[in-house]
DNA sequence: GTATGTGCAAAGCTTTTGCACCCGC
DNA sequence: GCGGGTGCAAAAGCTTTGCACATAC
């Protein structure tokens, strides 16, 4: 159901180079969120001439498209997603620092409510959450 | 029924220096969210000879001791609130950039909720809301 | 008096950019 | 072929840090 970046970049009249195309098929293939530095080193691994200048230069015009949009977990380095995936949040797991991502229909609605509330039309949100395991049964001392 | 960032400073047995005193009262008196070169400026204003230096270091040593919390609105730069005031998340305003406190029991909860379903416990959370106003004349009821 | 804080400037990190060369269309 | 893309390295922002000096307790 969801179309691969490349096939994307193509139908917004992007030039396809190499690079583009493998910065495209490194990001369809991510199944977390890596920096910007990681992505070069993920797209340096299938064609070493690339430059980590042209994944932020990448990066940052498929943003511009709106294929892809940016994530900020707060540690001073970009992450990028697929624009295109079902929206959804993040809860970041801080002993591991593992990220699940997440849907919820009513934190969605209630914010729109409190935008409104607010006086304001909701164009856009962030939210995470940050979370320890939850102990299940074992443990004695919360 | 909230101290002051100095006193909270005595509390916690730092040192109370001329230009932590300083930069202490500043944030009390901010009602906005400076970034941290506003910040020394606001500070050097009452006291010239304090250095941008000593202000990154002051709010991040008034962190680690839990007496201010980190913002980050996206814009690459750092900024800091009084810890102790009630919770609260942001609304920017898209064509201002002004930023809109509020707080939600409602989200409070179903974000604990998620959290409890995926298997977490809450520990944290960030929220901001990305906005513009809304047309009021055709509102009802506001 | 001593441990700690501070100013200055240099360095660190992530990200951007100028410029000469290269490539998709 | 031409206009835009790329690599390299330098530079730009924000933040941290080494060192010599200053200051709180």
């Amino acid at each position: 159901m969801t179309d691969t970046i490349a096939k994307r970049c193509e139908e917004s009249g992007l030039r396809m180079t190499g690079q583009r195309r493998t910065i495209a098929d490194v990001l369809d293939q991510c199944r977390d969120h890596p920096d910007v530095e990681e992505l070069h080193a993920r797209a340096a691994a299938r064609d070493p001439r690339i430059s980590i200048a042209t994944v932020y230069r990448t990066v940052k015009l498929f943003e511009e498209e709106g294929i892809l949009e940016k994530v900020d977990f707060g540690d001073g380095r970009a992450r990028y997603e697929d624009a295109e995936r079902a929206h959804h949040d993040h809860l970041i797991d801080m002993t591991t620092g593992r990220v699940i991502e997440f849907v919820d229909p009513e934190i969605e609605a209630l914010q729109e409510k409190i935008a409104e509330k607010l006086g304001y039309t909701l164009k856009g949100h962030r939210m995470e959450l940050y979370g320890i395991p939850r102990k299940t049964h074992e443990s004695r001392g919360d």
